[in-house]
DNA sequence: CTGATTATGTTATAACATAACAAGTCGGAA
DNA sequence: TTCCGACTTGTTATGTTATAACATAATCAG
């Protein structure tokens, strides 16, 4: 993918929001301690490059041709690892994983967050709206209870629109 | 999976629930002009006597069992025509399908429904909450148009709860 | 009947994911 | 220092989910 990629669709500064992904991967690292390896480490870095939904495989490739591992498992591992400590999302839709897109102090604080993705060019945004309380409260009242809510919404994004 | 299942978690006549899908299916068929074969009419029995989300290769057991086909392709088309025509699900987290739990008259209108998956036994349950028509807005607000919506919650339901 | 359309059968392979075990790394306790 | 234990990575093999591509058969309108 070229530099220069929306979040939420506006544009930012690319490079800049990679290192701040990070930094506070790294820091939220310590915090809990935990290794940030330099596997896991690259994982991120390009996932947070692509700005985009990136296949296990795809991200493979990125690390074999830079020698850090050959097999499936060393991805995976690196992907859960960075899904389980909420630096990255997995999107179901798409058998896919981002970044997260919030990289603040709070890094990884449970959040239930609703991907918006792009059926043409494939950009994944992270959107702020938070549907699992009132979703949790409806099934509360059907005994049920929410432990965790995927959202996935795919659409257009305002570029690809402006181009249909 | 044993019958008697429950659909939003309350007991209900099975065999019956079953019949109904089927024949308004059938009717929703005829109504739009395409056609409901033998293949795809299992199909759809199997996962409303099921129940529960099943996989493809789940379906394609059954299938080749009964003679009706015994390739991959087989019973991904019918799974895909079930989908498309809104008589049955797919459940991304799962990778699994079910049959839609609404086989009124409107089988097939447009509804974005959200999904409760018991993380323990499996079962899914198709829920009301109407949360697309709030989340569309949202987006739109970004300039993002949602064309379609997927949401999935895990947790436990309430026999789940009650047994641990 | 004929040709267009739609559905199914079949082979092969692509794409996604994990089990299981070996080997290396690193920090702290003895 | 040396050993142990916890964790991470390397590697082989395999399991699971999904589709491309092409051949055959059923259905239907004209």
């Amino acid at each position: 993918m070229p530099p220069s990629h929306p979040t939420g669709f506006a544009r930012h500064d690319h490079g800049h929001c990679v290192s701040n992904a990070i930094q506070a991967a790294e820091f939220a690292c310590k915090a809990r301690g935990v290794q940030f390896t330099p596997v896991r480490r690259r994982v991120l870095e390009i996932l947070a490059e692509a700005h985009a939904a990136m296949g296990a495989y795809d991200v493979l490739a990125r690390l074999n041709a830079e020698g850090l591992g050959s097999q499936p498992p060393v991805a995976y591992r690196a992907l859960s690892f960075l899904v389980e400590q909420g630096f990255a999302h997995r999107i179901e839709r798409l058998n896919a994983f981002v970044a997260c897109a919030h990289p603040g102090p709070e890094l990884g604080a449970a959040h239930s967050p609703v991907f918006l993705i792009c059926r043409v060019c494939g950009t994944v945004a992270e959107s702020e709206a938070d549907l699992g309380s009132s979703l949790g409260a409806q099934a509360a009242q059907s005994g049920f209870r929410i432990e965790q809510t995927v959202v996935e919404a795919q659409g257009l994004c305002p570029d690809c629109q402006v181009a249909a």
